[in-house]
DNA sequence: CTAATAGTTCGATACGTATCGAATCGTAAG
DNA sequence: CTTACGATTCGATACGTATCGAACTATTAG
């Protein structure tokens, strides 16, 4: 199916509507992990993962946590709208939303 | 004496130094009052504001929390580099860091 | 000096969050 | 169908943070 969780960036009064992306920008780890999906450097020998896209195993291996706390992090940050994931097959596969780090980014400079 | 706190922008291993600013920056009540610090409207009749700062007494009265919360918040917010300090008498003014808010949209975006 | 005002510090409490292991779900491979 | 693997959910625990009131400090006003 691979139905793609889109990246849709909302407003509100303030910037409430940004509330949980700073909160989900206020980690190291989650800073890591959208470091690494900022990288979107394919590895050529591996099958898990696609050209553009990271799968949920690779960030447990390179932050060196288990999968159950990779999937709370992801959470947070999807629900913040900073990730996009993806089901193909086995693995769901993450993308960096730009368009919400720029809006966050934004967000500050409006400050 | 009104010595002033400069706000220097740290750099270090990723954005470590970062992390202390995206941390004060997941609260809502912060960023109102970074917001209010943005404002730099100096009230005409008022005795307790000089022209581009505002004083914690005031902050305390727009957010409607009692002054040691405001303190609380202004501790996190001075440590962090976003806004400097400085006593005047029975009064502490504060005002904004436009630099450590720039690097904190930059680092955003470097991701 | 005394009283009043602004601010800070401290202690307590409540709430949120990070992390793990165990159990479960979904999908692919045998 | 059974197994294996990736991912998620759940429960428990530990830690951090927000908030308040009370006590304290600093400064000004009388």
């Amino acid at each position: 199916m691979s139905r793609k969780t889109g990246c849709v960036i909302e407003k509100g009064p303030h910037d409430l509507g940004l509330d949980a992306v700073y909160k989900a920008l206020a980690s190291e780890q989650r800073r890591e992990i959208l470091r690494i999906l900022g990288e979107v450097t394919p590895e050529p020998g591996k099958t898990c993962c696609a050209a553009d896209e990271v799968c949920g195993c690779k960030l447990s291996e390179r932050l060196g946590v288990v999968p159950s706390t990779i999937s709370h992090h992801m959470t947070v940050l999807r629900s913040a709208g900073l990730v996009s994931s993806r089901r193909d097959g086995q693995w769901v596969y993450y993308s960096l939303c730009r368009e919400m780090l720029d809006a966050a980014a934004r967000g500050l400079q409006r400050l």
